[in-house]
This record gives C-alpha cells, structure tokens and sequence, in this order.
DNA sequence: GATCATAGTCGTCTTCCTGACGATAAACAC
DNA sequence: GTGTTTATCGTCAGGAAGACGACTATGATC
C-alpha cells in the first residue's frame, strides 16, 4: 500500500470503547489505568490503535474482547448469543488531545450484561466497572474518600456522550436489553432503565409498556424468584428493535 | 509533533460532506465532480484531507465554505446568521474503501437553505446539487435518460446515513428549520418535512402541532404571499431544539 | 402457621395528543 | 364576481400515558 506522506498528514487512528453495563443498580463503564506516560497511573477508557488491515467495527470489537472477554453483534444483529452491543458513538480529533502525536480516535459505545467480571491482560488492580458518576465528577471526592483525578485524554468527554447516547437510545430501542441477561423480569428491565436515566418508574405503567409494546418481549414460559417477591415472568428480547411509541423518560 | 511510525499504521483522515438542502419539493445533495483517478468523472462528496493543525469539525467547516460558501454552526448554537447546520454524521474506515491507501473518512452531515449555488472552485458544471433519490439509485437512469453511475468510493453508504440521519433528527429536533430562510411559514416548513420524509402532511394538523409547541417558532409580525393564496404569518426559529412529543412520522 | 414485607400483575380513570376532516379567511387569476 | 389556492381555526373520536387502587404469590419473621 504505496502512499505519499508529503500529500497527506500522517495520523494515528485509534479505538476507544465506552463500555457500559449495570451493577447494583448503577450505571457503570469500564476503566482501565494507564501504565505509561502520558497520564501514567490515571483512568482511561479501554481502547488501541487500529491495525493496518482492520475495520474500524473490526479494532472495536477486538478491543472489547481482549478487555472483556465479550463477543460484540452490530446494530442490527438480534441478541441471540451472550455478547454485548456495540455501534460506534463519534470520533474525536482534537490536534492536541494526545500530547505526543495527532491521534484520531474513532469512540464506540459497547452495552453489556452485568456478568463479566474485569479483565486486563490479567490483571484486575488495573481495570474496574465504575460508576459513570464517579467517573464524571471532575476534581471530586470518591466513595471511599480518596480524590478522583479526571479521566486521561478527552476521555471524560467521550464518556458522557456514550453515557447520553445510551440514555436517549434506550428511549426508542430495545437497546436496554443488551445490559440484561439471555432472561429477565419485566422488574429487571425496569431496574435497568431506572439506573440508566438515574429515575424511579412506575412498575405498573411500566410493566403495561413493555409487555404492550408487540415484539418487544417475549415469554420464556418459566418464572423466577431472584429478586424476591412474587415470581415473575421471565422474557427474551423479541425481534423488534425500535420501540413505537417510545418510552418516555420522565422529565425532571 | 515526533512519532515514531513503527510503533502504528500511518493513516490519512479526511473529512467528507454529505450537504443536503429542499428544492422544488425534493431533498438534494451537494455532489462534485472527481477531477482525477480513481473514479475520474464520477460524482462524488465534496471532502478533503485533515491538516495537521485542524480540528475535525474545522476541517469540514472549511471544505463547507470552500464548496459552498455558507459558514458552519454547530448543533449547539442557535440559527442566528444565515449560516448551515453542521454536525458530525460517522466515521469511515474499511481497509479497501480507498484503492490508493488506507483512508478513515470521518463524515459529518450539513443542512442548508435552499439559497446558494453550488461552486466548486468556481466551476459549475463540476458541483451540482442533486436529488439524494437520484444519486442513491444504483445503475439506474436518471431524469435525462442518462445512465447513472453510481457515487465513488463508500458515498453512496455515507449519502445514505446522512439521510437517514436527517429523517430522524427532524422528527425530535426543531433541525427543520435548517433548511428554511431566516424567515419562513408554516407551509414552507411542512414542505420541508414533506421532501425530507417523502410524505404527504396535513396541513391543519401540521400547523396545529408546530404552532403549540413552545419555543420552537418565533411570529415575526410580517406576512407574505410568496407562496400564493392567503398570506402566511412569518415565523423565526424559536431558542427550543428538541421537540416533546416529537413530530411523528407517518407510517407507511 | 399467622403475619409481614416484597415484588409482580391487572384495572380504572383522567388527561393529553394525534389523525381525520369540516369550515372559514384572504389573497390572486380570470 | 367566481374559482382556485393556501392559511388557519374548530370539532370529534381513538390511543397512550400518568396516577394510583387492588390483588397475588413468594420468602422472612415471630
């Protein structure tokens, strides 16, 4: 692949991943901490350069295997195996945003179940799900005391448009079953949307919602008591993708 | 700005348009010309490299303005001068997309009154304004009976989203108004929907909707009969930019 | 084992929004 | 004036959502 660098700038592309899932409750994304410099020490987003002969969807989804173990499906595809969403979010470009080089880094927003457990290179002190909150808050003060410093490079940034991407698409998709498991409760389902839009919803008009909505659900036939309470039905993601009329996030 | 280009594959980014604009009732897109291999005289995007000292969203802006003279502003900023709506469409980076080398197209999407004449470097028989419906059919004719070659490179895919895009974002942002002069009534913006969607509105339920939604039109005293019967108030985009209830789409 | 707490599920009622469509208003062409 | 065109207001029925009452089926507690 012959090419002319005097015709062209040079760049570096990279992947970064806002990988998001749904623990206790909370809506967490995965951090891993830099082992060099710039920002050595600090939490990033997981990410890498894309290799010479990959596509940008191709570099995301490795990425989001070597850092988790999940296997990704596009947009389109329906949610049969256990793998975990992935579409891309947005590309960053800023010339400075990489203090040792121009580096475009094309971001993608991956959505997955809560199972996994952290995983980089093997070494668990150096990748966490945390709180998309706690990730946010800039110069602030986190749960056990200790200040969080930002997140390196603009990635605190990329963070929360992947955060908000999430928020708005769970609206008008059944995008939210990507953090559930193969089954689940209509409860479930709700936990995940109120974690996400950090609200509370109403379970009765939420419960007429979704199982209203044709193609969104579908019955398992079997029950479970995991959360307690009465035994719910549990459900599959059904073939529809875009939810008609929407779910409407409540307003403040 | 050292690097060390063993360390990762150089990539050349460029930025392309997909500019798209209503006239005579039909949703168009800018095209121009390719001057020079590959695809020589094919339609094609207006585009080009990323310097080294430009932001992403600076580079489309300038090829913007070099195309088409209209100044760019950002799905923040409100509809003040007569500038286009400009936003980052989606990033494109198949190893093959360009036989030359390895290219990552980071595409962003314009929406322009109807006003300006295309100018590609002064040229106009190399920029057109085109109906997207006619430069998206593959291997078709087109009005003149002319065969139609398909557009290079990936740009039928991003001509493509770029509508989509458009579509989708006109239902739940007040982005409609984009494609209207400063000034402009309430059946010129059901044109636009009605060319964007392709798609016949009710007028009545159309004025109904638009008028009752705060924040999204502005009266501005005058009156015109530019368009023929009854003269029409005249409306001035409102400070609101996300539409609750959306504008629904028609089935079918 | 009775009671309680928890979660799930079904209904009802009111309100809001939309789609369908009738009716009137104000310009222009002839 | 008459007809045509576009704008604007009004009415009505149907659907969806928010608020909330009621009942059900578990496990936990006394």
């Amino acid at each position: 692949m012959p090419y002319d660098p005097s015709a062209f700038p040079p760049f570096a592309v990279t992947v970064d991943l806002v990988v998001l899932t749904v623990r206790r409750h909370a809506l967490c994304a995965l951090a891993v901490r830099r082992g060099e410099p710039p920002f050595q020490g600090r939490w990033a987003l997981p990410g890498g350069f894309v290799r010479d002969d990959e596509d940008l969807s191709q570099a995301a989804a490795r990425e989001l295997a070597e850092e988790t173990g999940l296997r990704a499906h596009g947009p389109a595809a329906p949610d049969q195996d256990n793998g975990a969403h992935l579409e891309q979010l947005a590309t960053y470009g800023d010339p400075k945003r990489d203090p040792r080089m121009r580096v475009v880094s094309v971001a993608h927003l991956a959505l997955a179940p809560d199972l996994p457990a952290p995983r980089a290179g093997g070494d668990a002190s150096n990748a966490r799900w945390a709180p998309v909150e706690e990730l946010l808050q800039q110069g602030g003060y986190g749960r056990d005391g200790e200040p969080v410093a930002p997140l390196a490079f603009d990635h605190a940034q990329i963070l929360a448009d992947g955060v908000e991407r999430a928020r708005s698409k769970i609206e008008y998709s059944s995008l939210a079953t990507a953090f559930c498991p193969t089954e689940f409760t209509v409860g479930e389902l709700r936990r995940v949307y109120e974690a996400v839009w950090g609200v509370a919803l109403d379970p009765r008009n939420f419960h007429r919602k979704v199982t209203g909505t044709p193609g969104f659900l579908v019955p398992t036939g079997g029950t479970t008591t995991r959360q307690g309470g009465r035994p719910a039905q549990l459900f599959r993601a059904g073939g529809a993708t875009l939810l008609n009329p929407p779910m409407l996030r409540p307003e403040v």
